[in-house]
DNA sequence: TTATTAGTCTACAAAGATAGTAGGATATCT
DNA sequence: AGATATCCTACTATCTTTGTAGACTAATAA
């Protein structure tokens, strides 16, 4: 499951697509109209911010803006930003990939079947961008 | 991500499989081949137990094996029965089932791709036996 | 230049989940 | 009776999650 972390992150992310190019839009604002805690929204867009998904203004006037085209940023990049590996192993997770210990990774039904389940979580949220998250 | 309880109870329910009708197998021998820490193996077979999907034996002779033909016992089932819900949120899991506070599903972006992730991720994992975790 | 506004940063804390371990109780076989 | 092997409860340590608190900094406007 994604965390509630993830979960209040789309929720903003999908308020912030649907004002992009329309100026700041104040933390406190997407905290009242999407009932997220203000001071775990502060921490969740400053990390997005960090990782460069979100650019910001201080002082009035101020506040949090997308960095570039919602149609440009992939729900699986943000899953991976907040939330870690999209794969249900280790063994088979593109950006933390581990080694199994215990399985050599040739001849290993779990590890078949889990890529299997990887490749067709990928090929739906690599093809999904925050232009997704905007109800129409 | 599938937590170590599941995927150790993988790696024993497929040396299950293998055994399968050739008489109980010991925790100990499980816990060695499969190098799994011998008492955290007890609980979860333990678990599986009382779930339905293992019988035991104990005293000489004794041992766990599988309740019913592994061809039968899918491996949505078992991830279900040890870490809980397979979809990636509460509203659209089909066994843990939570309504969302904040969206509504019939016009959530998130909710619909989501829903599309736990079919694919369903069409495979449903339709997996523990058959499919012996290496051939 | 001072007050106000609004994001920044660090630290903390409570609750829950994870990954085990310990040791005695119970059932079964010889 | 004694050996074998599962059953069961409880405990613990560590990590993750879900927040909260409060001081700091930057930008704006009067």
């Amino acid at each position: 499951m994604l965390s509630k972390k993830s979960q209040y992150a789309f929720q903003a992310l999908g308020f912030l697509a649907e004002r992009y190019l329309q100026g700041p839009v104040l933390i406190a604002e997407i905290s009242r109209k999407k009932k997220i805690p203000l001071k775990f929204l502060e921490n969740i867009l400053l990390e997005l911010k960090k990782e460069g998904v979100l650019e910001s203004k201080k002082g009035k006037g101020g506040g949090y803006f997308l960095a570039s085209d919602p149609a440009k940023i992939k729900v699986a990049s943000i899953i991976r930003l907040l939330d870690g590996p999209i794969a249900m192993l280790p063994c088979v997770s593109l950006y933390f990939y581990e080694r199994c210990k215990n399985c050599n990774e040739k001849s290993c039904g779990l590890h078949d079947m889990m890529l299997e389940v990887r490749d067709a979580t990928l090929k739906i949220l690599e093809h999904r961008s925050l232009n997704d998250l905007v109800s129409k």
